[in-house]
RNA sequence: GCCAUGGUGGCGGAAUUGGUAUACGCACACGCCUUAGGAGCGUGAUCCCGCAAGGGAUUGUGGGUUCGAGUCCCACCCAUGGCACCA
């Protein structure tokens, strides 16, 4: 009765084990002379001033549960955290409040570190990285000068995408369904001279690559569509009363002989050349309709592109093109829904197997023609976007190509194009370049210099940190803030020369995280390397022993932004030397989303849980598993408050059970560890589920067991310290400060993170006598407990001996009778 | 439209290879303890019929393979995520 009366207080267990293991430095790697290395790395947050979020919770705290599983079974396990602390998160608070963001973002990082410890994670605080620190972002800028010597980094006009909100220009990759990223702003185009990093030339190995890494398939996929890659041919017509050339991109040169005309992207240079007056077709001068359509489509947005939906508009330029397959004229129309970004920008129309050139033929009164044979057989006329298209089938109307399936008829057509010089194989991306410019204060600039005469030139590598001025304004305006920085004009001249400019811009965040994974590993770096080398960088020992990180976890809405560029950025590195690993993450998981009641949690829908009630109440423990219990880590879920209350109680039984049979023990002074054979084998059994479900990251299951465990022992009513001990260890991962605590009740020594890992006798998790169930004609009938090990003929006797079984099979012959070892007789009659 | 993933009680979910579907927990009902309970403990429960013993149905829908299907195959429906006038 008086042990009832005693609660597991977690504010004091979880302080008092939080300090002790801060005291003993137990989460400090030791990098150099780890045996196992398992590098676990989570992405980093940016530093914000609000509380941590349940959505950081259900990201860290699962993760640090496999990090110190995979401690307890051997590895050295490194567990770093840091702060992508550049960025508009951080700006946007200091346009609000008028706080240099150096500022808030010290701040921020100094509270962010406290809540995250109170977790309960592995961090090792030693090597901590922040972004936005000189000491880190001298080698963003650094790499941005390997970037340019290897001419991976360069400067272009063009049109890029612009949001008018954030005041800057954004990667391809940073604009969602035309709107950004961040402000979710409808983004626009505009022209301008910005810098570009070539992930395009790592195109094909992005791809390839993907085979060998073990990631989320949904993941590989997204990278698989974002890089785009096709294969098709290159074919050059000829066009007619000029000595002009078209060159129509097309994955389907089997349907060739059905083609009926060329379209051009409004921005094609043919398209320009008719609008300018600089050709003149004899069937009339189309001039000023072409291009008066060409600025029409100019000013479309993504909105009205959307609005008007796959309506075809387009106009006649005048002037045919010749089909070298077969002599037939092809008239030249230009139409906005071909796009002067993907492949050549002109399209080959074949009307009667692609969708899109039906819609354009018919609405302009353009010839169809069948080359391949409908699935039903039908060879009729097509008069319906129905009757399109044809991913299967074979070949008519083809002249040589007659009666070839497609794909034969493809290798055909292709070998036949490039025996003429009429066509080239090609491989296309949709990927482009990765647009690393941004007109903003809050990030690293960009090391270059112009002369006076306006050509850029590196900032020699002894002038790094090239450091961020301080005397700005932040608001953005579309002009980059740092072209008002008197102290940053006044250095480069000083350094460089009068009339000298710095480049005014500064670089993408996501350059700052496409190597920090590397830099964790660099823990005390030579603080002013003056030049920087390659081994203040990385060093090669470290890189080679610890990268690629072993697991790493984070959001799915990552796959197409900083999945990419961090494994372009990591092939580029090794393509310069400094790295031996191609690929940066070998395993990759991602946590799913947790909402409430239904809905993503966000300030502006006022449904955020804060965790801090939570924890005050219940404590990180009971927190954690609670999150982990919810469902599968990768699953994500749906916050309910009442549903916590489960793993309260689990957490305060066994905390009951705990102090009173150990209490027990102790007092009376009695054996109580004789060995219960039940109780024995139930052990066993947990140890193998609950490692099995960590193994797969199912810490719900892993839960669950333990639950049932705890009900058998109580059940039972008492605890023998073996068991107690065990029980304490496979806590550790899942709640580390109440395992910790019971450790120590049961005096086990040190810290339970630094056990091994319990093990389990296979023979012991199975039973001596097994329940089999007996199914007539497959429907369950009855269930006879029988010896493990029992013969099967006499099993099966037991079987038909069952009272119920008998109603069944009596006065029926038997035509099969199964018997699956330890589970089931199957009768039929 | 294309690709991917998923659909199991009132709810979150469990069920490595086809082998007793609904573990574990929440919520619920009843009981115990209590001055009290937003505490604790115990019992019950997928649904339908039945006082009960028991029977029948059931893993989105419809088929199929099998002694046996949540699991494998085919068709369809729905949900979520991604891509989308990409030639």
């Amino acid at each position: 009765m008086e042990q009832m009366q005693e609660f597991y207080d977690p504010t004091a267990v979880e302080t008092k084990w939080q300090e002790k293991w801060a005291k003993a430095k137990l989460h400090s790697a030791d990098l150099q002379n780890a045996k196992k290395p398992y590098y676990a790395l989570v992405m980093f947050p940016y530093p914000s001033g609000d509380k941590l979020h349940v959505g950081h919770w259900y990201n860290f705290a699962p993760a640090d549960s496999a990090a110190r599983y995979t401690r307890m079974k051997g590895f050295n396990v490194f567990e770093p955290m840091g702060f992508d602390a550049f960025g508009l998160p951080a700006e946007n608070y200091a346009i609000k409040t008028g706080v240099p963001p150096a500022q808030s973002t010290a701040k921020n990082v100094e509270t962010m570190i406290k809540q995250l410890t109170r977790i309960g994670t592995m961090y090792d605080w030693e090597k901590l990285v922040n972004t936005s620190d000189p000491s880190y972002y001298r080698w963003t800028q650094w790499l941005f000068l390997q970037m340019y010597k290897n001419n991976l980094a360069y400067k272009k006009m063009g049109m890029v995408n612009f949001c008018p909100s954030c005041q800057t220009v954004l990667a391809n990759e940073q604009v969602w369904e035309g709107k950004c990223e961040r402000c979710e702003t409808e983004v626009v185009q505009k022209p301008l001279e910005q810098w570009y990093w070539k992930i395009t030339n790592y195109a094909q190995k992005l791809v390839d690559n993907l085979d060998q890494l073990d990631w989320p398939k949904k993941t590989k996929v997204m990278q698989q569509n974002w890089i785009g890659r096709k294969v098709g041919i290159d074919i050059t017509y000829e066009i007619e009363g000029t000595t002009e050339k078209i060159v129509c991109f097309t994955t389907r040169p089997d349907t060739n002989f059905g083609a009926t005309f060329i379209v051009i992207a409004p921005e094609h240079p043919f398209a320009k050349k008719v609008a300018g007056g600089e050709l003149k077709s004899q069937g009339g001068d189309h001039a000023s309709e072409v291009s008066t359509y060409a600025q029409q489509a100019a000013k479309k947005t993504e909105l009205d592109r959307q609005a008007e939906g796959r309506k075809k508009t387009g106009v006649f330029t005048g002037f045919s093109a010749v089909n070298s397959l077969n002599g037939k004229k092809l008239p030249i129309w230009v139409s906005d829904f071909v796009l002067a970004g993907f492949g050549t920008g002109a399209v080959v129309g074949v009307p009667g197997h692609d969708v899109r050139d039906f819609e354009f033929a018919t609405q302009f009164g353009i010839p169809v023609v069948r080359v391949v044979v409908a699935s039903d057989g039908d060879t009729s006329p097509i008069t319906s976007a129905e009757q399109v298209q044809e991913k299967e089938g074979k070949m008519i109307n083809s002249s040589f190509l007659d009666g070839l399936d497609i794909r034969e008829a493809t290798v055909r057509i292709m070998d036949h194009l490039e025996e003429n010089g009429w066509g080239k194989r090609v491989t296309t991306y949709r990927l482009r370049d990765w647009l690393i410019s941004r007109q903003r204060y809050w990030g690293a600039p960009i090391p270059i210099v112009y002369d006076p005469e306006g050509k850029a030139h590196p900032i020699p590598e002894k002038h790094l940190p090239w450091l961020l001025p301080t005397d700005v304004e932040f608001k953005p305006t579309g002009k980059s803030p740092l072209t008002e920085s008197k102290e940053f004009i006044a250095r480069t001249e000083k350094i460089f020369g009068k009339g000298w400019r710095p480049e005014f811009d500064t670089m993408d965040t996501f350059v700052c995280s496409s190597f920090y994974y590397l830099r964790y590993l660099m823990p005390n770096p030579n603080p002013n390397p003056n030049p920087p080398s390659k081994k203040d960088f990385i060093d090669p020992a470290l890189e080679k022993k610890w990268m690629p990180v072993s697991m790493y976890i984070g959001g799915p809405e990552h796959a197409c932004m900083h999945l990419i560029y961090a494994r372009f950025v990591m092939m580029a590195l090794k393509d310069f030397g400094l790295v031996s690993h191609e690929e940066p993450f070998q395993r990759l998981v991602h946590q799913g989303l947790i909402t409430n009641k239904g809905a993503k949690m966000s300030k502006s829908k006022g449904n955020v849980v804060s965790p801090d009630s939570f924890i005050d109440r219940h404590g990180s423990d009971v927190f954690r598993m609670y999150l982990m219990f919810m469902g599968p880590f990768t699953d994500g879920g749906d916050w309910s408050d009442t549903g916590i209350k489960g793993i309260d109680r689990f957490v305060q039984r066994v905390w009951r059970l705990f102090s009173s049979s150990l209490d027990e023990g102790k007092k009376s002074n009695k054996k109580v560890d004789q060995k219960d054979a039940d109780t024995e084998r139930a052990l066993h059994r947990t140890i193998k589920a609950v490692t099995d479900s960590l193994e797969r990251l199912h810490f719900n299951t892993a839960i669950s067991s333990l639950m049932e465990f705890l009900n058998l022992l109580e059940a039972k009513g008492s605890l023998t310290p073996d068991i107690a001990k065990t029980f304490a260890l496979l806590l550790g991962p899942l709640a580390p400060h109440l395992a910790d605590e019971l450790w120590e009740m049961t005096g086990g020594k040190g810290f339970v993170v630094e056990q091994s890992w319990p093990t389990f006798d296979p023979a012991m998790t199975v039973f001596d006598e097994v329940t089999v169930a007996i199914q007539v004609n497959g429907k369950l009938r009855g269930e006879v407990v029988v010896g493990a090990n029992a013969p099967q003929e006499e099993v099966l006797n037991v079987a038909k001996a069952h009272e119920n079984v008998q109603k069944y099979i009596e006065g029926k012959t038997l035509k099969k009778e199964i018997y699956v070892p330890g589970k089931l007789v199957s009768l039929v009659v």
